[in-house]
DNA sequence: AATGAATGAGAATTCATTCAT
DNA sequence: TATGAATGAATTCTCATTCAT
């Protein structure tokens, strides 16, 4: 805690750079054989420093994989959120059709933007659940994603069968996430085809008022 | 591989309570302590008995939390899928209301049974994601589950919104499960009885025929 | 083999003198105790050094006993065969007597490079039995001596009753090594003497045409 | 020590037949996996009886070894020693080729004898260079084959080169050893025939008076 | 006598982190 | 500031032997 002071902020490019090339080998040696067995040596010999250097940049092993994952949730919700948000205020009438097409435009960005690797994902899921920092993260970060996904809702109250929209938006969210996994990382047989179908009709039936 | 067969099978009654004691004194400091933070010698020692006679019953921690995930998983189905069976055979009729009774009790009972601790439950997530020969373990369990929701579902056929059953037992299996976890671990501040509400909801819209 | 790449190879000063302190200190309990009954934490704490500092120099306690298997292989080596070697190439008559007294110069010289403590060596012989890794390393150190053998041999051609020189230089090799055991670590009462007297006779009468 | 007056002598033929089974289970394991690396439960399990019987018979590994070591030694004496006296008396002319039979013969004889296993050969010659105790009853063997081997040549006394008969047993007795090792488990490309051609030749001109 | 459960000291090894140069 | 050497507590795992039944 009082070490954290520790850590250098680099300001000349040498550093930046150098605190790059550590962040890169982490991300490298993390995702080949994940975060419990890769150590502060390994990830400066990818990086071609001096362990001592490291250390000079982070204080332990868990702050590189924090900033990793800040930057992979950062880098989803910048692909994902910003795009929906466009598309929202672009699509602003409110029939049963233009809100169906939303929902589909809204799934497949998100799959688009989970390109990452699946064992880095695992990992990451890992620590959000064994360790408390990480997890404080990743809900600061879920509350930036709901609030978003309530505003997208109440530009469409009219059309929405649901009247509880806070609820309505913590449950889309945790199921689009499952869902994104189930389709990237599961190991169901059934082909992504059919699993879109039947999720996408789960949140019209859910969501839309039909005529 | 080889080295499994070191394990001992215990014959004796002795070496059977042993081996309860173990499992028991690991389940114990799981959920005090987490699993990675756990070691085989603490094990032993809240278990009584000595390092060696741990290494006897086990060859090394994985072992005996594999051991104890087996039992959870198994203690969930146990709890949850029979009541769920025998609630299934003797509600045959299929209109809508029954099948919406059906659905809360489903949830209901899922609920109750999620008498796991907090902290143990995220170890095992966590595990289930890091470790591929715990994934398995998860998987083939799901496997029977998802089974039982399929056949479920057939029974209700006549009633059903949904053509394709597979695709909507494993979504409807991974959104339970999320949901469950919102509600026990979740770090959302809406209440358990709004949040019901919309997941039933949510079921019985995508699901039911509606009139 | 992959592990291998793990031992460090020092390139500060500081660094050459740790791996030379614990290859000592690691010779004086070989010698003192044995391979076997010495560990590794043992070696470190007489190199006055911490237990992983020597593993950040030998992947285990064998490694370290190559290192000085080679050395002792290699001090024979240089010791013995170099001082043959410049005797062989300034006498090059071919007589009877001078080829005895090349003989007697090679026992009389091996027995002399044999400085090496009794039990350190009983403990290499041990290993070379025990150990393929070890025991490889052997036989490519003896190849090099067999064929020295047979390039001296060669010189004498004409003096030899034997026509079979490759199978002669193997022969007297084993010959020569075990009666250097017998002598220097035997248990005999026979002495020293009386054995090298007829070591000789038995070689010169084996090898030399007399007249 | 005290210890030893611990273990059982069995008198039935139940306990004879067990104490038969441990030494055949651990001398397969011996061979198989060698000394160092087979443990007592093992060897128990091997043998079909409980880690307990096993210290009925014996007070540790070790004892099983010597026992095993002993039968061994015992096995190449009966098998070879016996038939060089019988051969030996038989043969009194004390002519040069009639020597240099008796020579081939008692060669020919050892490396029939030599039928045991290379890997477990490998560990008594290791045990014998690592164990006192061990080392002493090897010396008690080889003395009783020394005192056979100087009885022989002084029965061809008058034939004989060598004066010095008790130095010239030691040193045959080593050379023979050596060679069986060479030719049974050695590295060399040179094939047997040429070995014992050599062997042989260096034996007679060493021992015997040629015309 | 036989069984197999239990012991516990001890060995090998790792690695996050500090420190001397 | 960078380097890489050094630290040493912590952990896993083994196995010869004893003991309770």
């Amino acid at each position: 805690m009082t070490k954290s002071l520790k850590a250098r902020i680099p300001v000349q490019q040498r550093g930046i750079e150098t605190k790059e090339k550590i962040i890169n080998a982490a991300m490298t040696l993390f995702t080949e054989k994940g975060y419990h067995k890769t150590n502060a040596m390994e990830i400066a010999a990818r990086a071609d420093i001096a362990t001592g250097t490291f250390y000079s940049y982070f204080n332990n092993k868990k702050e590189v994989f924090i900033e990793i994952i800040i930057r992979v949730f950062k880098g989803i919700a910048e692909n994902v959120l910003l795009k929906i948000e466009l598309k929202t205020h672009k699509n602003q009438a409110d029939n049963y059709n233009e809100l169906r097409d939303l929902l589909h435009f809204i799934v497949t960005n998100i799959l688009q933007a989970y390109r990452i690797n699946n064992r880095l994902f695992k990992e990451i899921l890992a620590m959000v659940l064994l360790d408390n920092e990480i997890e404080k993260i990743r809900i600061k970060e879920e509350k930036k994603v709901i609030n978003l996904i309530v505003l997208v809702l109440q530009t469409y109250k009219n059309s929405l069968r649901t009247a509880d929209i806070e609820a309505a938006a913590v449950i889309l969210l945790k199921f689009m996430e499952e869902m994104v996994h189930l389709i990237k990382f599961g190991s169901t047989d059934i082909k992504e085809k059919r699993l879109l179908k039947e999720i996408e009709d789960l949140m019209c039936r859910y969501l839309l008022i039909e005529n």
